[in-house]
DNA sequence: TGTACATCAGTGAACGCGCGTTCACTGATGTAC
DNA sequence: TGTACATCAGTGAACGCGCGTTCACTGATGTAC
């Protein structure tokens, strides 16, 4: 099955790969062992070489999506120096990552991530707060440089970025593609932008 | 097991009512026949009298849900003769829906929903869409009647109102009943209003 | 450079469990006479 | 009002399937001498 005997490292790293790609096509409910095992082509007991259970696939697979998460941040932060357009195109970034699969709601909403593992939900949580705080901070250095109304909650806004996105994706994903996601995020953002800008533009 | 004999209507009924509470509190993966005829006084293979399989009873939780949905934006709308009113009446209870259970984003988000089954994108497509719709008209009103700008799509308007929901509920979820939805609703409402509203208050 | 050995990734058969579903049955309910 | 019968909701045992996981094994790789 396998043509050669890779180290443990990079199987670990090729298997949470495996794993979030069929979670992002077919979501978790269908993600079997031998599924990731096919995929990376090993034998579905390979796998327990390198992972104790199904569940330690899963908590990769939750490092491997807090990770793009926070470099979609950073990239868009890089990529300009005024924090509202910073906004836009972490808007746009992440309706990129909607648009490659729908690997983050399909395991946010599946109940089996959860079910007898409480800590995951915290582990959940904090990945989605970080990325949360790391919108705030852009909307925060907005109001210090004057370009956001001052009196807003950062966190408030940072969550209405993601509330543009996320009923978008979900119509997306029902509709095989055809809801025309970048649009509604256009329309979306100039209300917003209204909404938020210090001046009244 | 069971007390009385009961015709298939009513039991019909109490069965999808009983699973959706079931997906509500756990989850549409661990919905199980076993576990749907034990909260209805039943054995398992009592069911299949009603239901033909698992998927039917899927499809009458569909209909429970749509039918749901459509009752909160008519109360709403009732309850009120201001069209902005209406949109808050909405958006208070949508909030106080996703209080009382997840049921619909766990079937939403839920592979196991659509697998084998593509009509059924359709079908909630059609559910989610219906609901837009209604809130949608709402806006078109108080355009007619110059409350909210003219120039703003509705039905962006109407996604936005469920993109204030639909990140609280999730952060609420995973916060186990922690995160504040009404005061993010409050807050993200107070926003949204400045930016439809036809006078600039 | 060659040999012996330890390590460990990969294999395939087998397991046990949960769960949806089937089927022959039982017995209560309602109706026709 | 009473009796016979058809209907049909409910039961419990049994099934087959998928799937996560275990285990004894094989054989390639890298290292020590």
């Amino acid at each position: 099955m396998s043509d050669e005997k890779l180290g443990t490292e990079i199987r670990k790293e090729q298997i949470a790969e495996a794993a979030l790609k069929l979670v992002s096509s077919h979501g978790l409910g269908r993600l079997s062992v031998a599924a990731v095992a096919r995929r990376v082509g090993l034998v579905p007991s390979g796998i327990y070489r390198h992972f104790r259970s199904k569940d330690e696939i899963l908590s990769a697979m939750l490092d491997l999506i807090e990770r793009r998460l926070t470099d979609n941040v950073h990239a868009a932060s890089e990529e300009s120096a005024d924090p509202l357009t910073q906004l836009r195109g972490v808007l746009v970034r992440h309706i990129r990552f909607i648009r490659e699969g729908r690997a983050i709601p399909r395991i946010v909403f599946a109940d089996e991530t959860f079910v007898g593992h409480p800590e995951r939900k915290t582990r959940v949580q904090q990945i989605l707060r970080g990325y949360l705080g790391r919108v705030s901070r852009i909307i925060q250095q907005g109001q210090e440089q004057g370009q956001v109304r001052p009196e807003l909650d950062p966190e408030t806004v940072a969550m209405m970025i993601i509330g543009i996105v996320m009923p978008a994706g979900v119509l997306w994903h029902l509709s095989d593609g055809g809801f025309d996601v970048t649009r509604h995020a256009d329309r979306a953002w100039q209300m917003l932008h209204r909404a938020i800008a210090a001046d009244g533009t």
